[in-house]
DNA sequence: TATTATT
């Protein structure tokens, strides 16, 4: 029977076929447009306006393993477009593009799931490093982590880590009362000393095109500049990053970057700040920092691909 | 692990 919140666990779990490459509600929509696919004409859940209910894909090996990850898509680039591009290689059951919670932007990575394996092996083949028409940098297309394939170990970390995160964020943002420009006036009455390294900086000298390639991300909500932090510790988390960088102005974003099988930190991470001086007044002070035993190496962000 | 992102 049906109750609020959805179905009993041991049902769903029969009915959407947990065991097989599909992973719970995904198995609903990847039936969708299916003749075999039934709308509900109310919502089990509050929040949903529309349910349905199928048949399962039979679990098979040519279907098996046909679920892509691709990043570094076009934030401008839609759900729509990016079927169109994998269309080619064969027939799509379900895609999508992650987004910012906040913004709604894209974030640039998403998934295609193939009816067959094969066309997903094409797809890698095909579109792997391809810079889909007229995007500046290329994409990477590979076969997509499956959560269950994560340690246990490293399940409770990223659980731990989630929920300190909460705390990391807006605790260190208060360390911003302590801006350097307004430590610096405190010290030496000067009015606004990071107006004078603006004086000096490429932007003062010659507009933006002295800052072509580096981490001015685009977008109304999302602007900022994205600050490369590498030599990281394999511990090292988010709280770090925003002590670091919390001091020198506004911080809107840190990304600490694991492997997502270990949920250790790969050695590296991005800061995005709002203020170009202040980015580049804690890039001249944290580049070359020592953080226990190892000394960081902080840039702006560039692109990879395109470096000399 | 040297310029992200894992539904």
């Amino acid at each position: 029977a049906w109750e609020p919140g959805g179905l009993p666990q041991g049902e769903a779990k029969s009915l959407w076929g947990l065991e097989s490459d599909c992973e719970g509600p995904e198995s609903i929509r990847d039936t969708r447009g299916g003749d075999q696919t039934t709308a509900l004409p109310f919502s089990p859940c509050p929040s949903a306006a529309l349910s349905q209910v199928s048949y399962a894909r039979p679990s098979s090996a040519s279907i098996r393993d046909a679920n892509l990850y691709v990043s570094g898509l076009p934030k401008s680039m839609s759900q729509k477009e990016m079927e169109q591009l994998f269309s080619q290689y064969g027939r799509i059951i379900t895609s999508r593009i992650l987004v910012d919670q906040v913004t709604g932007v894209s974030r640039g990575v998403g998934f295609i799931r193939f009816d067959k394996r094969i066309e997903a092996e094409e797809a890698i083949k095909g579109l792997n490093g391809q810079k889909p028409l007229g995007a500046a940098e290329p994409i990477t297309v590979k076969f997509a982590n499956n959560p269950s394939q994560k340690t246990g170990q490293a399940l409770l970390t990223q659980l731990y880590q989630s929920s300190a995160r909460r705390y990391a964020g807006p605790l260190h943002h208060q360390t911003q009362r302590f801006r350097l420009d307004n430590l610096l006036n405190m010290a030496y009455g000067v009015k606004s000393p990071l107006s004078l390294i603006a004086r000096f900086s490429p932007i003062a000298i010659d507009g933006m095109s002295g800052l072509a390639g580096v981490g001015l991300s685009g977008g109304a909500a999302g602007a900022g500049w994205c600050i490369f932090v590498y030599n990281l510790s394999p511990e090292a988390d988010e709280s770090v990053l925003w002590q670091l960088f919390g001091p020198f102005g506004a911080v809107t974003n840190v990304k600490v970057i694991r492997d997502f099988t270990t949920n250790k930190c790969k050695g590296f991470g991005f800061v995005t700040m709002t203020n170009y001086d202040e980015a580049a007044m804690a890039i001249a002070s944290l580049n070359g920092y020592r953080l226990g035993e190892r000394v960081l190496q902080v840039s702006f962000k560039t692109s990879k691909q395109h470096k000399a």
